[in-house]
RNA sequence: GCGCCCGUAGCUCAACUGGAUAGAGCAACGCCCUUCUAAGGCGUAGGUUACAGGUUCGACUCCUGUCGGGCGUACCA
């Protein structure tokens, strides 16, 4: 529609021999008097027109033709908005496409036929899933989501480190819980992982080795154990999560294939990398940075950028159109340098995409307190779905948009359980459902509806509302912020609660019952879909 | 010091990226269950959009500066 309206506004544009005609924008009135479509081409014209734009909007509104099946109005309006009002039998026409495409109501085409693989989660293995991951791991699923409801293809793959110094340490703490629970003297390392989750894999070897690793040369195996099961325990989380990983991608894979050295010969060979003190150095200051960064320690360890480059060089390699990477803002200082790097190798930098979340603060008896996996003192996401459950879980990540630094206090996470706004949305889905339970079992409805019936303006509303939803997906995914979706069922289930009240559908003559029952329909529909993309569910009763 | 993000109702957040009268949910107060689910509805109260300038027909949104908070700014990941 907002196509059609633009293509009919262009036309009439025509008459003012225009030396560049302006981007023609609709857009959807907060107020309902102004229509449902608007237009502010009038005002843009004023400055090089010479002429007022009420002026303008007449002449343009004069010259306009449009087809009156779809439009029964315009008007001018405030300081020379042209606004259309569309006609009931258009609604109705929308109405009845919104039934027929059923579960695929809301799908558009903006990246249709692209590939796109998402990265996100990506937490190494030293300990289980955090609230901290949560909001990481629910924002990337569900703007993967958004991204197939726009058509792409998309992958999903976890990315991880077991190499690292972090991992070190993880498998040295398994071995002094290790030592304890046989019964030798050991020294936990400096800087430990204290959490009890230590002690449950300490537990688990000596089930399965007795005593027999006392003798291990390191801690190689006690990392080896401690990463299968903190793995074991992230994948049973993700799948409470409702999120399913295409591919989980190993850092290490890169040195093995010799990735890693082939990166850093080609910057050598593009005069971008050199050797200095004993380091390999990036030269980012070619890229407007104010200093050179290393890429390869003194002691030979790169630094993570090295493997950022090579790993995102790797993605466009596997022939994805979009590389999408999900991070919170303490890593968005390395997100230039990796631009930069795949740049230099001849790579398109337009396809590597971030999406950035500020942190999630926890709040503990008033005060916010900082979370460290390493000295146990967080919160896991399963503790959080065993309290609250998934559903409630995903939407409390979603509901705000990645910008804002998100408070979490446990307390009122315990109590938004018994009043969160997701049962709002669901709620409103059961009461369709339960409805139309009623409704066969006291109706015999047959023949086809006749929505023009409808005409209280609750109703009017309520279709309106559901027309929004496809244009709303399309720009939560443009945006990759998928808290628009959840906007939009607000107010799509607060105008049904409205229609809920103002129109009965039990009780009333068949015809009447009928065409209200299919505007139920597809709102339990939309609420569907729009619930499916936040992965959370849609109940029939509660 | 420099860079990025944020500052909106008592609290947690929206505002379709420059549009018309800044909206929801909690919390408070007052009503509404013999009628399709009261996990609901209706109403009241609550705002100088941190502050000061600027840009223009029009600013929560863009620019400059100030104040406050978060995160970076490592040969840590």
């Amino acid at each position: 529609m907002k196509e059609y309206l633009a293509e009919v506004i262009s036309k009439s544009l025509k008459q003012f021999d225009l030396k560049e005609e302006p981007e023609i924008r609709i857009e959807a009135p907060n107020q309902p008097e102004h229509g449902d479509a608007s237009s502010n081409v009038a005002m843009m014209l004023a400055k090089p027109l010479r002429n007022n734009p009420r002026a303008i909007a007449q002449q343009i509104v004069d010259g306009l033709e449009y087809d009156n099946k779809k439009i029964s109005a315009v008007e001018i309006a405030g300081p020379g908005f042209i606004n259309f009002r569309y006609s009931d039998d258009y609604l109705f026409d929308e109405l009845r496409t919104i039934l027929n495409d059923g579960e695929s109501f809301g799908q558009t085409d903006a990246n249709k036929g692209k590939k796109v693989l998402i990265e996100f989660v990506s937490a190494n293995p030293t300990g289980p899933l955090t609230v901290g991951h949560g909001r990481n791991a629910v924002l990337g699923d569900t703007v993967a989501r958004l991204l197939e409801w726009t058509g792409a293809e998309v992958d999903r793959e976890y990315y991880f480190n077991d190499a690292g110094r972090q991992m070190r340490v993880l498998g040295e703490s398994v071995r002094a819980r290790y030592f304890e629970l046989v019964g030798k003297d050991a020294e936990f390392p400096e800087g430990g992982y204290e959490g009890e989750y230590i002690k449950d894999i300490a537990k688990a070897l000596q089930e399965e080795f007795g005593d027999e690793l006392l003798s291990a040369d390191d801690e190689q195996p006690f990392k080896e154990k401690a990463e299968e099961e903190i793995f074991a325990d992230i994948s049973t989380t993700l799948e409470r999560m409702k999120i399913k990983m295409n591919s989980f991608f190993n850092e290490h894979s890169l040195y093995e294939d010799g990735k890693i050295d082939e990166t850093i010969q080609k910057l050598r060979d593009l005069g971008l990398a050199y050797d200095e003190d004993g380091a390999v150095w990036f030269k980012t200051t070619k890229f407007g940075k104010d200093k050179d960064t290393v890429l390869v320690k003194s002691s030979g360890e790169p630094t993570y950028r090295l493997p950022d480059i090579a790993y995102h060089a790797n993605k466009l390699d596997r022939g994805y159109d979009l590389c999408v990477d999900v991070f919170g803002a303490d890593h968005i200082a390395t997100y230039p340098d990796v631009l930069s790097g795949i740049k230099s190798l001849g790579y398109d930098p337009d396809k590597v995409d971030v999406v950035v979340y500020q942190f999630v603060t926890l709040v503990k008896d008033g005060k916010p307190f900082k979370m460290s996996t390493r000295k146990a003192n967080f919160v896991t996401l399963d503790d959080l779905m065993d309290e609250v459950g998934t559903d409630v879980t995903r939407f409390f990540f979603l509901m705000r948009s990645p910008n804002t630094h998100l408070e979490f206090d446990i307390a009122q996470a315990k109590e938004a359980g018994e009043k969160n706004p997701v049962f709002y949305l669901q709620y409103a889905h059961a009461r369709i459902s339960s409805i139309l339970r009623k409704v066969t079992e006291e109706y015999n409805l047959k023949g086809k509806a006749d929505l023009s019936l409808l005409n209280h303006p609750s109703e009017i509303t309520l279709i309106k509302t559901m027309l929004k939803f496809p244009e709303t997906l399309a720009n939560a995914a443009r945006l990759r912020e998928p808290h628009h979706v959840i906007t939009f069922l607000n107010e799509l289930a607060s105008d049904f609660t409205s229609f809920y009240h103002d129109c009965r559908i039990l009780g009333e003559d068949e015809k009447l019952a009928q065409s209200r029952m299919e505007l139920a329909k597809a709102t339990a529909q939309v609420l569907r879909n729009g619930l499916g993309i936040l992965g959370i569910s849609a109940p029939d009763q509660m």
